[in-house]
DNA sequence: AACTGAGATTAT
DNA sequence: TAATCTCAGTTG
């Protein structure tokens, strides 16, 4: 009897193909093989092996195994399967996607060779030239080191290559092996002080002794769950285990990542989106390995190939950055907390605004409902005021309230954040003499006015224009720009105070490399200024001198077709506003609307986040919404809505729906056309997820069966968090 | 998705 | 008549 294997490859379909395995050849699940594949030959990842072969088929040959050890093992293996069930995605792209882009290829899982140095015994080799301080500084850090320093080390401490080749050609230093993987190398003995609050919360922690456990930390801002976590981690976490703690965007967050290392040194590794193909083969390898790594990473470092995972944490856990919106549409929160029950360990949820879902699980009982209170520096929290602009006269978006406090703030020798929804100068240019408003050629959107570079663009579709200064309907000069952008705001408000700095960030502000650390270093030093800038804002930075937080307009999200909106709305301007007054002088918020009565701002100013969240739940509960019934979509683009819309309608009537199971639509998107492509939806929920789930695999049956065009596209969101 | 081959369309 | 494009079908 041939053995065979259930190939998976990386490619959107569907099903799994089979092969037979060589004589000589042993496979296990998580394999990488090369096999023939039409005319090309891929790579494959080992689903199965010894299945029942088709009948008719005349199997081909795997060609070889590309290493004699799964690259995925066992529970990122079952992790990766669940989530291709859970979200209706591709198996072949879900386990790919957990590789590195230098092991989806054929490449070989080996780092580039690496070499280690050690300085050569004293009177070897020749001397160096006086003015070589680079090769001296190099030579005494390689002597003050305890072990051969690895090529990577040497340019970590800021040395070059050719500063370690030219010491190699005068033999003052030579190739040493590479020492064996001895643990951690020197993990600070440095553990966080905890305040009483603090320390409270800390012993309520799900420890890995527990097992699986997940823990809802409801840290007010500035309670320092950082501290908390790094302490729990010190504290619980065995020195030869791995720890993951998910961020939402590590490069807007080094500060935490600085705090981590200066705790546990060389034992944390990093994961996001900048690290080039090299970098990331690397931390993928180490993490493979088994190293006890404490692993800080964006979204798809869920996704890493852990061992001996014993401790999971996600920071910020409501922050929407963890849904990936394209192709395989995880959470990278909610596979977190999968793999911590596959590994039978805790997970650690925290958030200053915990999610609606996340509080309806502690409220559940599922998770463990942790609170934290107190602010760490026990600093008052900032006060929320309402400030009604209903036929005020505005400056630039500016209440006169608004910029009288913003005066005060800064006569006081503070600083100020004006937080703008809205990157560019205005939303919207309008003529006033015929009403044309400039639109996007290509999606059914207003284009925004960056005067900046006096362009026209579309943040949609990323459509670019030079601005124009008259109307191209009618030729009027009356062509102005409407609403509220950070450009604008930020002109406003340099005019008003000449004599103080304005600061802007935001998109546009930032996109130089590095450029947000000088603006935070410049914002820290103290000085009074003012902050103007979007959401960017909002996340997790400390000014501990920003005493006054306004809030130009928050009424974008009070009538949103959206159901996520107001839970949205809450957790932005609470964020925000809990970046005013964090060392020792209290914060005051401002928060400008035209709907002062409007019940859900009222609550803000009056209680605590998890009194709003009990109201927004219950909302939720009359609705029929997630999280009391499970959502997904499917949705449909084409060139013409007809063609998406026919698509969605044929498949709901063709398709055998149980009766508990909720069909909305099919109705156009929020945004019919993005891009020139017209799209559609159709919305499903159900009280129970596996009849959501069988639903939607029949869904995908039907639609893998049609094949209209391939100009026709659908795609499937379990979960979504945008619903327009 | 990548690739192929058949058939239609277009350039030379 | 050759080169190019479009579309549908297939991959074990």
């Amino acid at each position: 009897m041939p053995r065979t294997a259930r190939i998976a490859l990386n490619r959107p379909l569907r099903r799994l193909f089979d092969y037979r395995i060589p004589e000589d050849l042993t496979l296990e699940p998580g394999q990488r093989v090369r096999v023939p594949f039409g005319h090309q030959t891929l790579t494959g990842l080992v689903v199965d092996t010894d299945t029942p072969p088709p009948d008719g088929i005349e199997l081909r040959s795997i060609e070889r195994a590309l290493e004699p050890w799964p690259v995925l093992p066992t529970e990122t293996f079952h992790l990766l399967n669940w989530a291709s069930r859970y979200y209706q995605h591709p198996l072949g792209e879900c386990l790919f996607m957990a590789l590195p882009p230098a092991l989806r290829r054929g490449q070989p899982a080996k780092e580039k060779h690496e070499s280690y140095w050690q300085p050569a015994p004293d009177g070897e080799g020749q001397a160096l030239p006086a003015n070589a301080h680079r090769q001296q500084a190099l030579l005494a850090w390689l002597q003050e080191q305890p072990a051969p320093a690895s090529t990577t080390s040497i340019r970590a401490a800021g040395f070059t290559t050719s500063q370690l080749k030219s010491l190699a050609d005068k033999q003052r230093i030579r190739p040493a092996a590479a020492p064996a993987f001895a643990g951690i190398a020197d993990e600070p003995e440095l553990t966080p002080t905890l305040t009483p609050a603090q320390s409270a919360a800390a012993e309520q922690l799900p420890t890995p002794a527990e097992g699986f456990n997940t823990a809802l930390l409801y840290g007010v801002t500035g309670s320092g769950k950082t501290e908390l976590y790094i302490h729990h981690l010190k504290t619980h976490l065995p020195k030869d285990r791995q720890a993951l703690v998910l961020v939402p965007e590590i490069n807007l967050t080094p500060q935490t990542v600085a705090r981590f290392r200066q705790y546990f040194g060389d034992r944390i590794g990093v994961w996001h989106s900048a690290l080039n193909d090299a970098e990331r083969l690397a931390v993928w390898l180490r993490v493979r390995r088994g190293e006890p790594l404490i692993l800080v990473g964006t979204r798809s470092a869920a996704l890493l190939p852990f061992t001996s995972l014993a401790t999971v944490i996600v920071d910020e856990e409501h922050d929407g950055s963890y849904k990936q919106g394209d192709g395989f549409r995880y959470s990278g929160r909610d596979l977190a907390v999968y793999r911590a029950r596959l590994n039978r360990c805790p997970a650690i949820l925290g958030s200053a605004t915990p999610s609606l879902e996340s509080y309806h699980n502690a409220k559940q009982g599922r998770y463990r409902l942790i609170r934290l209170e107190q602010r760490a520096q026990n600093t008052t929290p900032p006060s929320l005021h309402l400030l009604d602009i209903r036929s005020r006269p505005l400056e630039g978006g500016l209440s006169r309230p608004a910029i009288q406090a913003i005066r005060r703030t800064l006569e006081n020798g503070e600083q100020a954040l004006v937080f703008v929804n809205r990157r560019g100068y205005a939303p919207v240019m309008m003529c006033f003499d015929c009403g044309y408003v400039e639109e996007c050629p290509r999606c059914d959107t207003r284009l925004t006015y960056h005067r900046q570079d006096r362009a026209m663009r579309c943040h949609h579709c990323n459509y670019q224009a030079a601005a124009r200064d008259h109307c191209p309907s009618c030729q009027s000069e009356n062509f102005k720009p409407v609403g509220q952008g950070t450009e604008r705001a930020e002109d406003t408000l340099a005019e008003t105070f000449p004599d103080y700095p304005v600061v802007r960030v935001d998109r546009d502000s930032t996109q130089r490399k590095g450029s947000i650390q000088g603006i935070l270093q410049r914002v820290n030093s103290g000085h009074p200024c003012i902050l103007v800038g979007t959401q960017m804002l909002a996340k997790g930075h400390d000014f501990p001198n920003v005493t006054l937080v306004v809030v130009i307009n928050a009424d974008g999200g009070l009538f949103s077709t959206d159901f996520r909106a107001p839970e949205r709305l809450m957790q932005t301007l609470l964020q925000v506003s809990g970046r005013a007054g964090r060392a020792q002088k209290p914060g005051r918020v401002l928060i400008q609307t035209c709907h002062s009565d409007a019940a859900l701002l009222q609550q803000l100013c009056q209680h605590d986040y998890l009194t709003i969240a009990d109201q927004l739940l219950a909302e939720r509960q009359t609705g029929g919404f997630p999280p009391f019934r499970h959502m997904a979509i499917l949705r449909a683009e084409a060139d013409t809505m007809e063609q998406s819309l026919t698509l969605l309608n044929t498949v709901k009537a063709d398709a055998s729906f149980p009766s508990e199971l909720t069909v909305w639509g099919p109705l156009p998107a929020l945004i019919a056309r993005k891009a020139d492509r017209h799209r559609a939806q159709l919305v499903f929920l159900s009280d129970r997820r596996s009849c959501l789930n069988q639903a939607l695999s029949q869904l995908c049956t039907m639609l893998e069966l049609r094949k209209p065009s391939t100009r026709l596209r659908w795609s499937i969101d379990v979960d979504p968090i945008e619903t327009g």
